[in-house]
This record gives structure tokens, C-alpha cells and sequence, in this order.
RNA sequence: GUGGGUGUAGCCUAGUGGUUAAGGCGCCAGGUUGUGGCCCUGGAGAUCGAGGGUUCGAAUCCCUCCACUCACCCCA
């Protein structure tokens, strides 16, 4: 037997309601703050990828579905949602609409990784993108979106993380300084963050490990080695949020595991530990679209998993909406019968009456027991008798009372009690 | 990639060496030759994760693999 590939799942009818709730949220939410819909392909260039996230990062050494198709390209399916919307901004030439563009997706993205309880290897994330515009306004916008996103869902007790990371003129002074400060405390550190010394020295600040966690404590902090721009940046920035009323906290070890981040990058995390510890997520990238190749182009975006959104509506006990299913069954009695029913039937979706028809050969009783299992309300019976007189039964199936009326009455009957 | 836990019908569970693997939910059908839910009766549905080994005999013990799951790394 076949089954989903490791990592991947079905999403089931009974699962879809929420998936339903969270992408019509994020529809309305991004149509709100003026954000357009963008799909872009399920692979791309496997340099598009490699190049951005960057080549030292778990996601490009060993996480990405790569393959080779029969023309010998090198391509990756979609391993984050950022790069290739800055790829189709360069390509459909959006520097020359208004600026900034903005942008949302709401994409599958794969990554090989060993799955566990909020994610997966096919996982998918909504996300947004502002291009082409560098103010501190900007920011607070996307982070005001990504906040009231998760509140407009039913989420509660999440707390919203903010730090600046610096830019190209005043992020390489700090990382020395991390580095030196990091290097007198090395016999202290746990493995990985051994490594992390040398490979991606920002990650060193978020390790979870207790005796890392006291080095990370008194470490020197990015927001103290800004350059005056990105200082005055933050500062805005925090201006515009305390204004927003957003309850913001600054986190001097929050750093994010892209390559591509500049300035601002923040957070959002429910309470709960784990692999779930951050609900979504996102940063300003000021450099990334010249890096591939376009004019300087400064940028925020932010991404947010869908399961773990999920995951977490469950565990807080929100409800959300039902989706519509027919509320009327059309059972039938006799071969003349079943005819007139699939008539019956289509005819009542014309009109715009959402209806389940039997089909088949089944015993009426059969019929009844399949409508009271699909949590019908209605049942409309159709037999020799009522094909002879020119009527059908309509029978309520809570109370169980039925009455046999012509088919205009049964439309307006049944228009009026659904409504 | 590392470490732990778990694998018995669609789902939940019993069975820890001995006849045809048991029960509940769900599904199907009958009890009403045109009427659902409750009740009663019956039925279908399991190569007991896979392969190998020990044994007269394995769901049960051993080995290997696989899958699921949780955590780490990393990330949404």
C-alpha cells in the first residue's frame, strides 16, 4: 500500500474547515492592507534559493529538494516564500509601479527535515512582502498585519519579539565584537554552539541550552552597535508600534536564521516550547533583491506557518465556522422513480438548493439512514405514487413530520427554510 | 543527522508462547414488500508494520529493516 510520503499529509474534509477559517482570514487581512495576491511556481532555480537564504544555512546544505530535470536545470522546489517573490518583482519589472509593491502568498514549501509535531517536509506558509520602500512606517505595518492576523484568528497569550540586527555598514563591527566576546567563553558552550562560533555567529544568541543561555545573557547586544541610521531606524520603528499599541518586546537575542536579513526582524510566538515555538515570523532584507540582481530595492516581508496556526487554534479551543454542506437528500423509491429524482435533484441545484441524491439501488430505509447520517435536515421522497399525482414528500428530518406537496411548493418551501 | 517512545481491521482497544486473534466505535444489511435516529440480530473488514531467526507451536521471545511519533539541530 501506498502512503503520503514521509513528512507530508493529507489534508482531510474534517481538517478543511480550518484551513478554510486561517486562508480567509489572511485573504481579508492583506486585502485590508492593500496586499495583492501572488502564486508563483512550486520550484524555482536552485541558485535562487542557495544564493539567498544562504549557502551556509541548514536549509541550503541539507534541507532543500533539489533534482536535475531532462533539459540538465538544477531545480529546487520551494524552499521559503521570499525569494521567489523578489525574483518575480524583478522579472515583471515592479520597480516601475508604485512603491512599495505588496504582496501575499499562501504557497506549499518543502523542506527535508526530520518531521515532528509542527512540521513537516511539505508545510504551508502565508506570507507577505512590502518592496521598494525602506520606512519605518513599513514595518510597523507588516508587523501590525502579522499581529492582528493572529489575533483576529482567536490566538491569545502570544508574545510579539523585535530586535535589530543591523546592516551591512554596522552589522560586521558587532559580529567581530560577538565573536571575540564568544571566543573568551568558548570552554563553556555547548557543541553545536562551538560551531556556531564559527559558522553563523548570530544564532549563538537564541541556543536553548542552559549554560549557553547565561554567555547569551551578557553577550553584547546588536541593537547597541547600530549605525546612526538603523539606530534612528528602530527607533521609529518602536515609536510606531508603541503608537499602534502593539506589545512589542525587545529581544536582544532574537536573531532570525536567513542570511538575508537586515535591520528589523521580529517574532511572534505562542507559549508553548518546542518545535512550535514560533508561530511566524519575519525581517526587513534591504539587500537581498541587488543580491539577485536588481537595483537596491529595500524590503520587509513575513511568513507564518499554516499548521502550526492550526495546531494552535486547536490547542486554545477555538471554534471555527462549519463548512456548508446540503442540507436537503433526494431519496426515491422504484426505478421511475430514480429518474425523476436525478431530475429532481439537478433541478433543485439550479435553483441554487445545495442537495445529496441517492444513488444507486437502496432501500428507502437505506436512503433515510445515509440523509440522517449526512446530517440532512430535509428529506425529499419520491415514488410511483407521487409521480402519478404530481408530487413529491418533503419530510423534516428533526421532527419527522412530512407533507406531500407539488415541486413549486417544495422550492419555496425549502427557500425559505434554508434560507 | 542525533536520541527516546510506539506499531493488532477505517478509528480506539484486549490479548505477553498453545486450538478458527477478541471487543467497542464506525460502515453495510435485516427486524417494517415506501420511512432515518433508539433497540435487537446478522455481515463485511486484520497477510497482528515488513523480513529473518528461536520453538513442536510466535501478535507474544531475539535480530534487522521500515513507518509513525516526541525531542534535539534547524525552522514557519
Amino acid at each position: 500500500m501506498y502512503r503520503a510520503p514521509r513528512g507530508t499529509s493529507d489534508i482531510l474534509p474534517q481538517e478543511q474547515a480550518y484551513w478554510r477559517y486561517v486562508e480567509h482570514r489572511a485573504v481579508r487581512l492583506c486585502e485590508l492592507y492593500g496586499y495583492q495576491r501572488i502564486d508563483t511556481p512550486a520550484f524555482e532555480d536552485l541558485g535562487l534559493f542557495s544564493r539567498s537564504i544562504g549557502e551556509g544555512t541548514d536549509i541550503v546544505e541539507k534541507e532543500m529538494y533539489t533534482f536535475e530535470d531532462k533539459g540538465g536545470n538544477q531545480l529546487t522546489l520551494r524552499a521559503e516564500g521570499t525569494a521567489p517573490v523578489c525574483r518575480a518583482y524583478l522579472e515583471h519589472g515592479m520597480h516601475n509601479l508604485p512603491q512599495p509593491v505588496k504582496l501575499y502568498y499562501v504557497a506549499p514549501i518543502f523542506r527535508y527535515e526530520r518531521p515532528q509535531a509542527g512540521r513537516y517536509r511539505e508545510h504551508y506558509q502565508f506570507g507577505c512582502e512590502a518592496l521598494g520602500d525602506s520606512a519605518p512606517a513599513l514595518d510597523a505595518e507588516v508587523i501590525d498585519l502579522a499581529w492582528q492576523f493572529f489575533i483576529s484568528l482567536g490566538l491569545r497569550r502570544l508574545t510579539l519579539k523585535l530586535n535589530s540586527i543591523g546592516c551591512r555598514q554596522c552589522r560586521p563591527e558587532y559580529l567581530a565584537t560577538l565573536k571575540s566576546y564568544y571566543s573568551g567563553h568558548i570552554q563553556k558552550l555547548c557543541r553545536d554552539c562551538k560551531t556556531r562560533l564559527k559558522r553563523n555567529p548570530l544564532r549563538l544568541l537564541d541556543c536553548k541550552q542552559p549554560q549557553c543561555q547565561a554567555v547569551a545573557d551578557s553577550a553584547p547586544k546588536s541593537s547597541d552597535y547600530l549605525c546612526p541610521d538603523c539606530e534612528e531606524h528602530f527607533s521609529r520603528l518602536r515609536g510606531y508600534l508603541e503608537r499602534l499599541g502593539l506589545p512589542f518586546e525587545v529581544s536582544h537575542r532574537l536573531v532570525r536564521g536567513l542570511d538575508y536579513y537586515t535591520r528589523t526582524v521580529f517574532e511572534i510566538q505562542p507559549e508553548s516550547e518546542g518545535a512550535q515555538s514560533t508561530l511566524g515570523g519575519g525581517g526587513r532584507y534591504d539587500d537581498l533583491i541587488s543580491e539577485l540582481g536588481g537595483r537596491p530595492t529595500p524590503a520587509i516581508g513575513f511568513a507564518t506557518g499554516m499548521e502550526r496556526i492550526i495546531l494552535n487554534l486547536k490547542k486554545q479551543g477555538v471554534t471555527v465556522p462549519a463548512l456548508p454542506r446540503p442540507r436537503v437528500f433526494v431519496a426515491y423509491v422504484g426505478d421511475e422513480a430514480r429518474d425523476e429524482a436525478v431530475k429532481l435533484a439537478a433541478r433543485l441545484r439550479r435553483v441554487g438548493i445545495s442537495v445529496i441524491g441517492a444513488v444507486g439501488d437502496k432501500s428507502l430505509k437505506a436512503q433515510l439512514r445515509q440523509a440522517n447520517n449526512l446530517a440532512a435536515s430535509y428529506a425529499v421522497i419520491i415514488g410511483d405514487e407521487e409521480i402519478k399525482t404530481g408530487k413529491v414528500v418533503l419530510r423534516d428530518m428533526a421532527t419527522s413530520e412530512q407533507e406531500t406537496i407539488t415541486v413549486t411548493q417544495l422550492l419555496e418551501r425549502l427557500r425559505s427554510a434554508l434560507g
